[in-house]
DNA sequence: TGTACATCAGTGAACGCGCGTTCACTGATGTAC
DNA sequence: TGTACATCAGTGAACGCGCGTTCACTGATGTAC
C-alpha cells in the first residue's frame, strides 16, 4: 500500500493553471499586436497583473512561451470557426467564416486575429518548438478549411490551401495601406475573390 | 563673382555614394532573410565589408537605413518586373511574372524576393518613415500589375490587389510549413488560384 | 478554537549580454606650391 | 619631382539601456495537533 501523503497545499491546484492560461492569453494577444521582438517577457507579464520574475514558473525560456501562444492563437480560431459554423449547412458556414475573417475588423484588430496574417514572416524565420507550433497550426487550418469546401476530394486540400492564402494575403495586405478607404477596397476585393474560390455566389 | 574654392578630396564623389548603395542592398537582403529585429547594425556592416563606426555617416539611425532599405527592395522587384515584361505581350508577361513570383525558388530566397511576403508583419506594425515606404511600395506594386491585367479600367485596381494578396499570401503560407511537398502543394494551388484570377488559361 | 508549521506562487534586486549610438582618432589620398 | 598639408570615409573603444534569466526571499494559505 502506497500511504498517501497529505502534503500542505496553500492553493487550489487550478490556482496555478489558472494563471498561466492568463499569462499565455496576454501573451498570445501582445505577440500578435506588436510581434515577438516587440513584447518583453515583463510586458507579458505586467500585462497578466503579475511581476516578471514568476515568469519561469511557468516557462521554461520566452521561446517556450511564444510556441504555446501560437498554439492558443490557433485553438482561438478553431473554436471561433467551431462556434460560427455550429448551426448552419456548409456553404453558409464557410460564407459567414470568410467575411468574418475579410473584414475591416479583423484588420484592425490583430491581437485577437489569424497568426497567419500577423506572424508569418516572424515565425517562418523561428525555430524549434515555435516554428513546429506555427506549421501544425497553418496545417490544420487548411484541413479544416479543406472538409467544408464543396469539391471533389482530391482537389478539396489545394482549393483550401489556395482559399486560406487569399484570405491571410488579404488582411495582411489591407493592414500595409494607411489610407482606410484603400484598405476597404483590398478587403472587398480579397473577399470577393475568396467567395469566388469558395464556390459562393 | 563668388570664388570657387577647390578642396582637396581624397576619393572622387561617387565614392561614398558607392558605399552607402552597397551598405543598403546587403541591409536589404539580411532585413529580408531575417526580420529587422534579428539584423543588428554592426551585422549589416560587416557584410558590406565594414565595421559599425562608420554607419552614421550614412544614415541618420537603424529606422532610416530599413526605411530606405524598404525603398530599395521594391524597387528590385520593379525592376525585375520591368526586365521580364520588356518583350513580351500583356498576357505572356503577366504569366511569366506569376509564375516567378509564385515559386519554390522565391520560397526559398526571401532575402531576395518581395518584402510583402516577408515583411508584411514587421513593416504593419512600423511607424514614420518605414510605415510610409512599405505602404508607398504596396500601393505601386499593385498600381503596376493594375496597369497589365486584362479588365474594365474600372474594376483592375480591385482585381489587381486581390492578385498581389493571392501571391504573396501563397508564398507566406509555402514557407511557413516544412514539409516540401506540402509547401509545393501550396505553392502549385497558389499559382493556379492566381493565374486564373488573371485571366489565363 | 487556537497555534505552529510547511508549502510554493509570486516578488524584486541583480546578473551578463548585445544592442544602437557617440566620438576621438587614423590614414589613404589629392592639392598647393 | 618632392614635400607639407587639408580632407573625410572609415575605425574601434566606450556609453547607457533594456532585455532574458537567476535566485534568495516573502507572505498568504491549508494542515496538523
Amino acid at each position: 500500500m502506497i500511504p498517501i501523503i497529505y502534503k500542505a497545499m496553500r492553493y487550489a491546484p487550478e490556482h496555478k493553471d489558472e494563471t498561466k492560461t492568463r499569462v499565455l492569453k496576454e501573451a498570445a494577444a501582445a505577440l500578435r499586436q506588436h510581434g515577438p521582438a516587440g513584447v518583453s517577457v515583463a510586458d507579458i507579464m505586467r500585462r497578466a497583473g503579475l511581476t516578471h520574475g514568476g515568469f519561469y514558473a511557468h516557462f521554461a525560456t520566452k521561446d517556450d512561451l511564444v510556441g504555446q501562444a501560437v498554439t492558443e492563437m490557433f485553438d482561438q480560431g478553431k473554436r471561433r470557426f467551431a462556434r460560427m459554423t455550429a448551426a448552419l449547412p456548409p456553404a453558409q458556414a464557410i460564407s459567414a467564416y470568410i467575411d468574418a475573417y475579410v473584414s475591416q475588423d479583423h484588420r484592425d484588430h490583430p491581437e485577437r486575429g489569424c497568426p497567419i496574417t500577423s506572424l508569418a514572416g516572424d515565425l517562418s524565420r523561428a525555430g524549434g518548438a515555435v516554428r513546429n507550433a506555427f506549421d501544425a497550426g497553418v496545417a490544420s487550418m487548411v484541413a479544416r478549411f479543406a472538409a467544408w469546401l464543396p469539391a471533389p476530394e482530391e482537389t478539396r486540400a489545394r482549393r483550401a490551401a489556395a482559399l486560406v492564402a487569399q484570405m491571410a494575403g488579404t488582411v495582411a495586405l489591407a493592414r500595409a495601406v494607411h489610407d482606410a478607404a484603400a484598405a476597404a477596397n483590398i478587403l472587398e476585393a480579397g473577399r470577393a475573390a475568396a467567395r469566388h474560390q469558395a464556390g459562393l455566389q
